[in-house]
DNA sequence: CGCGGCTGGTTCGAATTCGAACAATCCTAT
DNA sequence: ATAGGATTGTTCGAATTCGAACCAGCCGCG
């Protein structure tokens, strides 16, 4: 994979579909999955998202730039999605205690109960598109390989770098 | 979260966690790859996307439509940002032949220019982040596995069920 | 011909996202 | 204590996306 002339411009024609069809999919899936959740329950995908964080944490609640980083959206948009979510009555703002600047979204009986309805839909479109095709050598496989990503994606944002020739693999946090 | 029978309504955890994953990490990088071409190259990626398939086509050409396809968006997104590139001088609109109704999309020779300018770049930001934490087996199984959801996809997209009890699992891949 | 039905593209308004600027609060070291 | 710096959320305007409505031009059948 790492041999080739040509390669340093552009990449071999295999690996290179690969990516073009990673993005594909996962556009697909995003998609697809967004427009059912809307459909058949009034929620957009982010929001489902955002009550099922919600829903998994402690006391169902979270602050709002934890929040904006489990998502990945920047923190202006969790403040739009909060917003609507609270005009619906499934979460709530509250001020708690020490830090005052710091609020905690909870999810509202309503909103986990809202959550409740949607996810088995959802949880089976996951299943049928995405997990029944996945035995288990290659969950685990995926499973570290989203890992493997993510640890070089967390590398990036530590440096950062232009586009240094910056040579050497990975794991080179050696900040002097 | 108790234990039991929850998986016909819950994900196991383990498998859980790598669709989460899955989501989180597609979004970084989708995230991170976007932000750095705006940054050292002034184009979103999906106009870089969409300058790709351009130059990878035959004559360097392409219809609406089919280009729609190809990235994942609505029409009118397409024709949003073909107006943007058609400002930018780097992609062209020709009414070609026998049907008076489509349109030709070409990359200009400057489109082709900023491509090749903006590739190097992003090509190796792809293989820092992605490709190169792949080993053949990996991206051929992975490959493969983009295969099934590609698939899983067009057949759902095929059948507008809603969530049929459509038992008969997507007769899972015979990979070894 | 010549009337319905499709398909390819565009236009429009609404929703959502982003990043930058801001305000308030916390923290740390002097 | 206290100034400087970081962190938390919000507000604002610009960019982008979506879907539905719409206008052709194509096609098949009478």
């Amino acid at each position: 994979m790492s041999a080739g002339d040509f390669e340093s411009r552009w990449l071999a024609p295999d690996v290179n579909a690969v990516w073009t069809r990673f993005l594909h999919v996962t556009h697909r899936l995003e998609h697809h999955i967004d427009r059912r959740l809307q459909e058949q329950h009034g929620i957009t995908h982010t929001q489902y998202e955002i009550m099922v964080r919600l829903a998994d944490s402690d006391e169902r609640a979270m602050r709002m730039s934890e929040l904006a980083d489990r998502i990945v959206t920047a923190k202006s948009a969790v403040t739009y999605q909060i917003n609507k979510l609270s005009e619906m009555g499934l979460v709530e703002r509250r001020k708690c205690g020490r830090d005052n600047r710091g609020i905690w979204v909870h999810l509202t009986d309503a909103g986990a109960e809202r959550l409740e309805r949607a996810a088995p839909c959802i949880l089976s479109l996951v299943r049928e598109l995405f997990l029944d095709s996945l035995n288990c050598d290659q969950a685990a496989e995926l499973d570290k390989l989203l890992g493997t990503w993510s640890d070089n994606l967390d590398d990036h944002d530590r440096n950062p770098i232009g586009h240094p020739d910056h040579r050497g693999p990975e794991h080179a946090p050696e900040l002097s």
